[in-house]
DNA sequence: TATGAATGAGCATTCATTCAT
DNA sequence: AATGAATGAATGCTCATTCAT
């Protein structure tokens, strides 16, 4: 009797390896036994589960995508700034994605998959926000890709900056941007 | 008596092909004889000037900060949208350099180098927003974070998506950010 | 399961194979292709069992040491110049052995790691003919280093010219040394 | 007016440079620039004077077989233990060489250039001890060859482990090797 | 003669990928 | 499915040699 896998959990179990052992070595020092190592495994069970390298990059790729839309949809949806802004990296578990999620810009551009995961993610966040920004603002897509633009460039200075950028800075400087810009909505978005 | 070299002038020239081929071949991907052959050299001739391959990516970030910052200069330091706007990838030529300036974002966190170069560029550039915002705001340092924060958001977004972000989307989508800001300074910044 | 190896028999099969590419190509010449060659894989497979070329050239000498040593204990320990004579460059095996035991004096006092088991050889051999000598003379050790010596320069002499120093010069001259350090002896050794 | 060097002495100069720059840095490890720093120059000053580095170390251990050689003769040519122990490795200065020295002999077997240079060293030495005891041996070349032999593997050793071998133990060494044949001499040597 | 910038071949090393077990 | 030994191509780096000045 052959051992049961679940193939699909396991894929996921070494995304989450992948997403790791980016973090700790960056997407360029990575090597496939360092992925291995984190899940446990050795590089030819990797093999398994994945046609090569970059097909283990992408889906750590979309882990840390996952993982941030999860983080948004457990806010309710709510777009208020306070909201918002746990989309930071705030603590220790954020700033190792954001690691990640900036690693995948540089790479973005020189590869197709990755472009597409990204696109794919900018686009549902934004459907998302525009939803929920329909009756307040008269032109609520321009007002969501503002606030996935404020949230970026926050995140990315916090993220290139850890110990000049604690938690409460972030959330200031989030809310000098998106505060102006909230002022002037007619209803106050859900 | 052998050939004399503008040692400075020719490390320079260095980095400005080594920009060019990170924008070419991505940051993971430059080899440096890619760099070499983007310079006309072979790769030898690079260790003339450079001590290894991290010195050669790391001079090539400092071209790029050079650029940038001097492209912001060049607006004579008046902070107003429009001419913020000019550090966006509005063209091919800007558009390289911030996919030059992403792929770095990615590998900082695991350089000490890069990490020190990024800060510096920062800081000058928040140092000079800053005072030009001195009469304008009180709280200027706070107003000149975010700036840098709208443009990087911004810029990250139109660089990941060249193509849903022609420049008019870009300035739109920047005054979307800083209009409402701007319009709660006390006076017109210079 | 994976194809088991012994990895100790394995390294000491890599070692074996790097003497005799060290014996044919000279220290400073072998590349580790020619050891790899040598053994009957690639360069790559090297890699599995050592950090790096110094370390396949360190575990190259501890083989000629132990060759060295063995040979010495298959005398039985007996300290008579018939016994001694047979470290000596005598045959072709022997002769390759110390062309790389003259290889490695060479680069001892750049190494770290060499000379320590360089001193570790000398302190196991004089030792042991220490002991053998303890009741024959009043200075064994002094009378052991005298052995040392006497087959050290005779063993370089006739390496360096082997044409001129056929097996029974070589034991002519290393008796016209030990014989009358020999005669002295209070008591025939063991 | 072209500058006038004296052809040889620059060639002499620039050898006593390479047998500085390998006592320092090892036969293998030394680079033609270090060389050409040694001696104040740079590298392609070399070029003048050798055709390529192999000359120049062949020069450098040339050098060093002319300093030994002077030094034995500089003791009168007198054959006593006390002036033959003037060949070991007893000072900074002469330890240099006989490191230089060892890092030949390793070298030679794979060098027509070298093991000339080396033989004709020995012959040297050797013809010239024989001559000295013509009147005391009846075998004054085998007598010579031990003197050659004892020296080499004393010296040998207090090369390899010189904080062991002080002056002193090296000559306790030498005595208790050459002593006894000495002592069965039937005339003393000149 | 001398300089030193540039060349370019050579080599150690890394590592994704393969595959026998 | 999983192992991990082995492959072998890729590439950064070194450095002897060349040559325009």
């Amino acid at each position: 009797m052959p051992k049961i896998v679940d193939h699909d959990e396991r894929r996921r179990a070494l995304a989450r390896a992948a997403v790791d052992a980016v973090a700790a070595s960056g997407l360029d020092g990575v090597k496939l036994s360092d992925i291995a190592r984190a899940a446990g495994v050795t590089t030819g069970a990797l093999a398994h589960y994945f046609p090569d390298k970059d097909a283990v990059l992408a889906a750590a790729l979309e882990e840390v995508c996952t993982r941030l839309l999860s983080r948004m949809e457990a806010d309710g949806g709510r777009i208020r700034i306070v909201e918002i802004a746990e989309a930071l990296p705030l603590d220790k578990a954020s700033i190792k994605e954001w690691r990640v999620w900036l690693a995948y810009w540089g790479r973005a551009p020189f590869s197709e998959n990755l472009r597409v995961i990204h696109q794919q993610y900018y686009q549902e966040i934004e459907d998302a926000l525009t939803a929920g920004l329909a009756k307040a603002s008269k032109t609520p897509r321009l007002v969501a890709a503002a606030i996935i633009a404020a949230v970026d460039g926050v995140g990315t200075r916090a993220t290139l900056e850890p110990d000049a950028w604690p938690p409460e800075r972030q959330r200031a400087l989030l809310s000098a941007l998106l505060g102006p810009l909230f002022a002037g909505l007619k209803f106050k978005p859900a």
